[in-house]
DNA sequence: ATTATCTATAGATCTATAGATAATGC
DNA sequence: ATTATCTATAGATCTATAGATAATGC
């Protein structure tokens, strides 16, 4: 039952040809220039040129500009939060559960189309309109606060090094802004890694990385 | 010889008083509005305004807008990076160069008034027209690249993790952007510790951290 | 009748330039 | 005469709304 397709007035562009998703398309669109330029520096003619429609048709599907972004940010952030409550409440090691999160969120971070990282980063999310982004942002990093102190860090330290931890899979999102042909995986394993020993665990072993990834299937499938 | 005290049209807003040096209120001005809002986002109006002049009249002192970023950018990497000079060409402990500098460069980040780091965040450094910009900051990375190695990390790996340890100071920003109230010298020490654990060696000793601290004494003495 | 688009545009900026002006310095 | 500012504004946007229009669905 797809929804419609080809009601309403054809395209300018495309002629009515392709239009699978509308909605998705201006996503798409938006995460790119967002990402690239940033969100002030997009406009909303240059989102809707790169989606196929005019300017003002993108008002159809979104209120306005800044609901493009809540909704960006919703999606990117929605499924590692869900990756992370799984482990928090799991009973594998500490450190298996903590890698397991680090290489989730950071593939999920890196390994989209486009660096939808970089997102997290725009001084926009201070926006006022955006605190449901930030409350669940919040609740990421409180379960990676969870599982570090899960880890043995003494509880006085852990604030502090769930800040570094939380930081440092953010940053992949600039690596990989200054180097675009950036091998992701290969970052993402040590990503992970470095999360590991970052909390002050010992070098992660192959066993551990393996534990890691049958814990991950286990969740997804 | 303070130069031309009084000299020229007087400022309309705080009647002729002070105006020690108009260009560095500007930068102040724009280097608490980049951070905080984004370059896009803030108006020379905006910059004007704070710096106590019209907004017409930072065409006196920068060409353009994107000048005034590109002049905050260069006087927030270059103290970094003849920190990192020195200590590249220093003969210390590997270990205790590369906290050193991690901590001096965190410092310098996170110690201003304004959360400075955060304009390494900013997409519009990948304008072309900041690329001077671009290739200190390169610099700095790869002395820290050189730190690294010198750390005894496998010759295959220093790539990857000098982007995890450049990362890692860098996040510094985002962690400080999100709680303003944050302890500054605790995350300082810690990041500088979490650098050392990062790259794989062993946690700092307390005689490693006065080691650094004599060795900055006397880059700085 | 409903849907999804379009065209046209109002109203609000925003950057940068032109040219005047009010100080000090010679 | 020089310096550092000001006022005024041109020209170029940019977001969002109003209202028309071209499809399909009933």
């Amino acid at each position: 039952m797809v929804k419609g397709v080809g009601v309403g007035r054809p395209r300018a562009s495309g002629a009515a040809a392709n239009r699978p998703d509308a909605r998705q398309a201006v996503l798409d669109a938006a995460g790119e220039l967002f990402t690239g330029a940033g969100y002030a520096a997009t406009t909303t003619r240059a989102i809707a040129e790169r989606a196929g429609l005019r300017q003002a048709s993108l008002y159809y599907h979104f209120p306005a500009k800044e609901d493009i972004l809540a909704a960006l940010l919703a999606e990117t952030v929605r499924p590692s939060l869900d990756v992370a409550a799984r482990l928090v409440a799991g009973s594998a090691p500490a450190a298996v559960r903590l890698w397991a999160l680090a290489y989730a969120d950071i593939g999920l971070l890196g390994g989209a189309h486009h660096n939808l990282g970089a997102l997290y980063l725009l001084p926009e999310v201070a926006s006022p309109n955006l605190a449901r982004f930030r409350a669940e942002r919040a609740d990421l990093k409180a379960a990676y606060g969870q599982l570090v102190a899960a880890c043995g860090v003494a509880p006085s330290a852990v604030p502090i090094r769930t800040d570094l931890v939380f930081g440092l899979v953010e940053s992949i999102a600039v690596i990989r802004r200054d180097d675009p042909e950036l091998d992701v995986e290969a970052h993402v394993r040590e990503g992970a890694d470095g999360v590991v020993r970052l909390v002050g665990l010992p070098e992660p072993t192959e066993e551990l990385r393996t534990e890691a990834h049958t814990l991950l299937a286990t969740l997804t499938g």
